[in-house]
DNA sequence: GGCACAATCTATACCGGTTTAGGACGCCGC
DNA sequence: GCGGCGTCCTAAACCGGTATAGATTGTGCC
């Protein structure tokens, strides 16, 4: 909306031959010439209060002065301060996005790359800055969020990764601060949740695996701490006891790759091992293809395998990955979208995003006779 | 180093049992009830400028008054407003990552994510927040930079995925913006430049391929506009020269898995094709795995793989990835550092970090007979 | 003509810090 | 007794916007 040219550098060019004379408290060329809207006013001929007025489009000026005001600001190539805008209206312009995982195994999950990738299609046009903590426990995390809230860092923050009653919930509701939980909590929640149903995706899997000939599946479910981890375990015990298989043998990890394969190693050992696998997500799946090989037992004539999530590398490990299809950018939009209706209207309903569906590719298959 | 206590809710507490009541104006609770300077102050009997100075150890004041302030603020649970001091003293109190990427690639590769926790570790007891933006391709890139630092958003960037004369080098310095290279450009910078050794380990690799009976062995290269793509196959030819094996077969790529499943389809299906081949990455050397058990072609025994970056799949993938360990995280603390060095006292030095080492694993061998 | 009222605009306080110009005071030397 | 100087402190300007009270003008209506 504003002009975004950026003020010709009036100093001396910086020496790029050295970096020795980069002063970074005087040489912020933006910064030392910047017009204000006090310049714009001085230049329209009108008050600064005025011009404020006509550059947020609110009434109460008149359309020849706004259109006067509005090429000034334009021709003198006025950017809003956002340092200044942020200490007067109590606002940050900037969403929080705290995450608590070991990097080592977050890096695994392209899950948050996607998620981020979304949320700032949404954000990058409306002006709004996302920021970004990693950190390594959930401790650290809480610290993180009230640091993030007393420093007045952002407008809002994402929660995902919902674990069992989590403290987030009411911690963030007593801070104060507009958040979007990725998913339904357990527990009341003032937030609103966007959320996907990835039961149907589990419970695909499994009915997808009996109608190939399956009965022995079993599920190497995730973190039973987390949500997600709960609820497609509990859908792949569902599912086993619609086909009449009973319960499944459940082995439960924290959703990483090493835990995925020593589940994978554990189940495959057995004396009556199961011909098909349900992973709960898809690092863990493709762990345990190659635990499979490294084992001697052919994937899928021998055991067939599913992963949950279809990151990229399904498509390209062999075989190819069957497994359900989540849509982390999707997500990141959604979420995005809410936090950004809770913020400015104070209210945000509940999304819930098209389920995530069954993708077949090679590593399920027909068992092979015994 | 000032109390970080959260100041008390003197509101109503938020209807935890409905979302309708959240208005996000209001609500801000440890912004409605802040205590200012001005508050610390009235309470200590002193100017607000005094306190100003005592809180930041400046001198002018006297040790008796300084400790009382502390005291009173202490007391008060006094905290700064991040937004009044960016106003005043012009900083932003936060760094920027842009990261130029196709998303979907991008998640593949745990590079960023690993660095990113680098960077926290270092940014957070500073009280410092990263900003990030994830955009689809290199146009963009440039305006997030601009938009950046005419909001003054952050104090300063990284810069990575260096490319062929880097538009961003000329362009950041214009725009005065306090910068760290993530690699060293191939062209005159002002900016201090943290880099690793990448050519090293694509040596070992050749050596190790040599040493163990190769000597058709192909390089699946990365992007040839991306400096360390161009790096590492330089590196490679030089080595295969070394080794009086002529240039080796060299086959381009972008980086992405996508890429390196073709490209390493083209190899194999040749008819005379390599016994060895070192991909540029980790993702496409996993791709390249695939290909081959999908062409009936066994690794290693007809066909050594290795791979660049030491992923965390790389460990768990069958065979496991014989590559060369990159340590993202480390990158990223020293980037902090530096980069944090370089706003403060306005110069920085370049920071060289230990060569990535070849770390072997199974996925290359010695080449089976024909 | 006079009054109510809306539309337009100005002046100014305000957000919460930092920074600067100076004031009060004590101590020194001459 | 007085100028000079250092220490400790206050008052006020300033950063660049937003928000509000009130001034000014024009119009409709009786």
């Amino acid at each position: 909306m504003w002009p975004n040219r950026i003020a010709i550098n009036e100093e001396a060019p910086m020496d790029s031959s050295s970096n020795s004379n980069m002063d970074a408290s005087t040489d912020q060329v933006s910064e030392s010439s910047r017009v204000t809207i006090a310049d714009v006013a001085r230049e329209a001929g009108v008050s600064k209060g005025l011009v404020s007025f006509a550059l947020n489009d609110r009434p109460g000026v008149s359309a020849e002065t706004r259109t006067r005001i509005l090429q000034v600001a334009g021709a003198l190539g006025w950017t809003p301060s956002l340092r200044a805008r942020s200490l007067s209206s109590k606002r940050s312009f900037a969403l929080g996005l705290v995450i608590a995982r070991d990097p080592e195994v977050l890096g695994s999950d392209p899950f948050f790359t996607s998620f981020i990738a979304g949320v700032e299609t949404i954000l990058a046009p409306e002006g709004l800055a996302l920021v970004l903590s990693v950190v390594p426990d959930s401790s650290t995390e809480l610290a993180t969020y009230r640091t993030l809230v007393s420093d007045g860092r952002v407008d809002g923050v994402f929660v995902s990764d919902l674990r069992q009653d989590d403290v987030r919930i009411p911690c963030l509701a007593e801070l104060g601060l507009p958040a979007v939980t990725l998913g339904r909590p357990d527990q009341p929640s003032p937030f609103p949740a966007v959320s996907i149903d990835d039961t149907e995706g589990i419970r695909e899997s499994v009915r997808h695996l009996v109608a190939l000939g399956h009965r022995r599946i079993a599920h190497v479910a995730g973190s039973a701490a987390m949500l997600h981890g709960n609820r497609r375990r509990d859908a792949f015990t569902a599912a086993m006891r619609d086909a009449g298989l009973g319960d499944g043998q459940v082995v439960d990890t924290d959703f990483s790759i090493a835990a995925g394969a020593d589940a994978t190693r554990r189940l495959l050992r057995q004396s009556e091992p199961p011909t098909a696998i349900v992973f709960a997500n898809d690092p863990m799946a493709i762990a345990g293809i190659g635990v499979a090989q490294e084992l001697g037992v052919r994937v899928p004539d021998d055991v067939s395998i599913t992963g949950f999530d279809d990151i990229e590398f399904a498509r390209y490990v062999y075989p190819a990955l069957t497994t359900v299809g989540a849509t982390p950018m999707v997500w990141g939009r959604a979420a995005a979208t809410t936090l950004l209706t809770l913020i400015r209207t104070g209210h945000a309903d509940d999304v819930e995003l098209p389920a995530a569906r069954l993708i077949i590719r090679g590593s399920a298959a027909i068992p092979a006779e015994r």
